[in-house]
Parts: C-alpha cells; structure tokens; sequence
DNA sequence: ATAAGTCTGTTGAAATTTCAACAAACGGAG
DNA sequence: CTCCGTTTGTTGAAATTTCAACAGACTTAT
C-alpha cells in the first residue's frame, strides 16, 4: 500500500492531507485495489456506480460507441487521476459508457458513499475530501457549461469568438496564449480546422483580432 | 422564518431531511434572507461567489453578455430551485455572469463553507444535506456531458440520432417520448427548427425511425 | 363552431461549413 | 544547413445549414 503514497499524494483528492494521515485515511474510506490486464474492463457498460475510482498505474479510457458502431475514446485517466466520480455521486443506475484499462493497470476503487457520509470518528480529513471532491466537480461543471455556451454558437466564427472572450476574461487581459494547437482548438470548439484557419485570418484581417501561432489579441 | 419551511421542505437541497430538524439544520448553515427588487442585482458580475442560493419567493435569472452586447437569458430559477451552486462549490474568484432578481424575490443565502464542512456538533443532517448537493451537481455534469457528445457531432442528423440514442437508453426502451416541442429540441441540440423537422422527415421516410408529434420508436 | 394563435413540416435560395488537396511555415535531427 | 515530418493557411467544390416565408394541423378561448 505505502508504494503508491507518491501517487495518492498527488491526486486532487487528498488535496491538503498530509501524506501521514493518508493511512488514516484510506482505513476511513475502505479503498481497496484491484489489478486490470490491458483490455480488461474496471467499469463495464450498463452497471451501477458505486465507486471512484483513481490510477494508481497504468492507464484506464472512457469508450463510447455510437450508433454506426464506432468506438471512440472520450477521455484517458493517467496515474494520479480519478475517474467515474461523476456517475458515483449522482448514483448511475446504468454506466452509459465502458471504462477499460488501456494498459496493464492498478486502479484504486473507493466506494462513493465512504467519501460523502462522513464516518463516525469524523475525522478531520474526511472533510477535506469531500471538500476536494465537490470542487473537482464544480469545477468540471463550469467548464462544461463554459463549452456548451461556445458549441451553442451556430457559426465557426461566433464559436470563436466567445472562446476567445471567454479566455481573455479568465487571463483578464486582452493579450493572451491558448494552450491548444489549430485541430485540437476546432475540436474543441466543434468545427472544422481548416475553416478554423480562415476565420482566424478574416478576423485579422478585419482588425477584430491580432494572432500568431497561439497567441491572440482582442482589439 | 417558518413561513418558509415550506418551500425548503421542496428544495432538493434538504431531501430527506425531515421538518422538524430543517430548523435546526438552518442555524447550522446559518442562511441569511435577503430581498431584492425587480431587476436589483442577486450576485454581480466579477464577484468572488462564496454563497448557494435558494429562490423563496419570485425568481432569478442568469444573464450574459456577448460580444456583440446582445444580453441573453441562460437560465432562470423559481422557488425552491437552487443556484450559483457549482460556483460556490469552485471558489470562484469572478463570476462570469450577473444573477438579477426578475421580479421582487426573497433569497436565502447559505455560505457554502457551512455546508460542505461539517458543523461541529456533526449532525446527521448535515451529512444528508453534503450528499444531496454533490449529487445535484454530479448530476448536471453528466447532463452537461451528454449534451457535449450531441453538440460536439456536425450534422443535424448525427446530433438528433445521438439525442434520441441517449434518449432510449434513459427509458430503456425503442420507443419512447421526448419532454421537448420542436422548437426546445432544436435548442438543445444546437441546431435550425426548420433543419431538424426536415430531418425527423427524411429519418422518418429512410425508415430509421418512427416519429409522431413528440413521441418516437428507433427500428 | 369559429376565430386567433401556436406549432410543425416544406421549400428554395443564400450563407456557411466541410472536405480534399496543396503550398508555405515551422521545428527538430542529423 | 538541409532534410523530413508536422502544423497551419488557402482555396474551390460539394454538402449542409440557416433563413424566410408559407400552409396545414392543432389548441384554446369565446
């Protein structure tokens, strides 16, 4: 167990828990680790949540696969990271998605409700748990609201546009870096990159914006 | 103070928490009433969010700003709804939005360091009340999320078939109803009214699916 | 039952996006 | 410095979406 103190120590989740009260804590909270072979599902598809889960090694991906039959990766958790937290704290009756390991994997499974109710010795650092986890989902939250009222946007340039006051108000200025590359920004905003491009170029050359690789500025 | 319970009692905040500890629960969290006049700010823009809301009486809403200046409505809040409650749950430093009073309300506000860090004396309640939120918010981000995989696809046609994908899993059947007219539907996905009933219709016709009024069967 | 209003489906034209292909710019590696 | 692979910008054609306008279906109030 003491091996992966390193990597516990930097997942969010025990923010702010000293690494000698990790112990303490993992007793508090039950979690327990499970072995995943490449390939092998941690989460299968259909199932009810109940645990969180965190990347002790290895790699787990979120699969979705759509109506064509394409499988595609949603996202990857690395060592560290958690996963399903989401699902366990709304309490999913039906995983919408398959979580796999993408390599051999060590995951560390803790049941949901261990975290919320707080155990009877209410020990202190339980509180900064939940205290981190409803953070971390908040946070994911503000995001996804964030890009909802980006992909809304009806047109590339429109989509831009927001994205871009969007970041120059966060970094509160107008000069600012992105820190995606052209195909992974039209991604992310939901258009195509090569017309990407040639917004980015109208908008400059309307004197709305100035831009050079990655850095942009509003006029 | 009392004339309220009722409308607490409904707030999805206190789920489970009987009537008669609601009072007890109250001093607990320490919520505070304020009054607003028709159009006052709620929370203004920028601020630091320290607090949850929670509409007693009238309504709120959630407004932005463009970058054309065009001011639109995000969302509204009745009484008994909650909200800025991922906001609070983030520590955010500058709301990116102004919450106004649409007509005269009462708001109780409840610093959101009260909730998620259990009182002293560690009443039970209180660990109700930390469950409820986290799953209030765990369940918008898998909203959001979902919302997300629909927006983020190109066609009228991938958005709606991934919609109502998603959507017959939900009821976990082939056929089932939809709580939106036209209209919302289009807004939800992301799309033109006009566009989408023509491809309810070419579906329809191509024999994908069955489709009347608002209720649909996927073949 | 009528009338007024709303919602939905249809259509064609205009605007926009996507797609494919290529050239220019860039960034290492040798 | 040159070569090679990658990223970015540009372009024109094809596909798709949006827009505006309208007609028919449906709802509600009187």
């Amino acid at each position: 167990m003491k091996k992966y103190f390193d990597i516990l120590k930097n997942c969010i989740l025990f923010d702010g828990i000293e690494r000698d009260n990790l112990e303490n804590m993992l007793g508090c909270i039950n979690g327990r680790i499970e072995e995943y072979s490449k390939g092998e599902a941690v989460m299968q598809e259909g199932i009810a949540v109940k645990d969180i889960g965190i990347v002790l090694s290895g790699a787990v991906q979120i699969e979705r696969t759509d109506y064509y039959g394409n499988r595609s990766i949603i996202t990857t958790a690395e060592p560290g990271e958690i996963f399903a937290e989401s699902f366990a704290c709304a309490e999913t009756k039906e995983l919408p998605f398959c979580i796999t390991a993408a390599v051999k994997s060590e995951i560390m499974l803790i049941d949901c409700k261990r975290v919320i109710h707080t155990c009877s010795r209410s020990c202190e650092f339980h509180s900064s748990m939940i205290y981190n986890l409803m953070k971390i989902i908040a946070t994911k939250n503000i995001l996804l609201n964030q890009r909802t009222e980006i992909t809304s946007k009806r047109t590339t340039r429109d989509k831009l546009m927001t994205y871009l006051l969007i970041t120059a108000k966060k970094n509160d200025s107008d000069s600012f870096s992105i820190p995606y590359d052209r195909q992974t920004l039209a991604d992310f905003l939901g258009v195509d990159r090569s017309g990407l491009s040639a917004e980015i170029s109208k908008l400059r050359n309307e004197g709305i914006i100035e831009s050079r690789k990655n850095r942009f500025r509003l006029l």
